[in-house]
DNA sequence: TTGAATGCAAAGTGTTTGCACGTGC
DNA sequence: GCACGTGCAAACACTTTGCATTCAA
């Protein structure tokens, strides 16, 4: 059977669905994101994009980001110190478990979500719109 | 009746109890970070800092906010776009709310916390230290 | 007295911007 | 053809660092 929805195409794809206008810089960029469970910084996509065409610029490469960024296709990360990094999978909802020691980032979907809630008088007036779970240890290769 | 167990003193006064050597700059910056529920930049801290202390330094108050953290006094925080911020609230575990118009944090309690939890396949071999969940939504002052 | 903290200024990262040139549609 | 993307370099924002001076203990 095939899916009776449309699968999310791949990134390239879904940006010439908006009908953005193409690029040999942006469809570079779109492929270097393409890859699965990546949290690049922009000087990583840099160097990745570069490897494929010599003369791209920072420039685009920072304007791009901040492009996909708003819309929507693209979500920034700030879980580690550093550079902001880039997560590419926005189509589906995730989380993120970070290695304290080695900063490796990997998606996750956790469990219970539903379950945490804010006591009424901590959300006061606020509309909740999303929450964001993220959990800390060591990865296998950390163990001391 | 008094608790039987020591309440938290006042961040100044833990930083003496640990004797830490203590300068007008640093006990400043403590009783700064004394006010409850803030979540202040390097620079905020620096301004508040300086209308007590005008000869105080920007690279003191970094200085500070650094060893403070390693300490394990004070945390810091990457929520909204822009600077650090940094928490003194660490003796108190707590999360975030944060407005994703007017960037303003409060601390929450969440209840539910426990049944949070990683699918075996996502954990791995990882062993996770800690959890921190970040609630985004739009605070009362900025309904529409 | 003495090792540690401070202030200053310069240097280091990470990111944004202005503008002339090039290019997808 | 023309609006918009690009590359370059300069500017900007945030943070760290080297070194001479000052100060808490």
């Amino acid at each position: 059977v095939t899916n009776a929805r449309a699968e999310p195409k791949l990134l390239v794809d879904r940006l010439r669905a908006r009908s953005w206008r193409m690029t040999v810089q942006r469809r570079t960029i779109a492929e270097v994101l393409s890859a699965p469970d990546i949290h690049l910084t922009a000087e990583q996509v840099f160097d990745r994009a570069r490897s494929a065409v010599p003369e791209i610029s920072r420039a685009t490469v920072y304007n791009t980001l901040a492009d996909l960024v708003s819309m929507g296709e693209v979500v920034e990360v700030q879980l580690v110190p550093g550079p902001t990094r880039y997560d590419p999978n926005a189509g589906t909802p995730h989380h993120h478990l970070v290695c304290e020691r080695c900063g490796k980032i990997v998606d996750v979907h956790p469990e219970g979500l539903a379950a945490l809630t804010l006591h009424p008088e901590d959300q006061g007036d606020c509309k909740i719109e999303s929450i964001e779970v993220t959990f800390r240890g060591r990865c296998a290769s950390c163990h001391e």
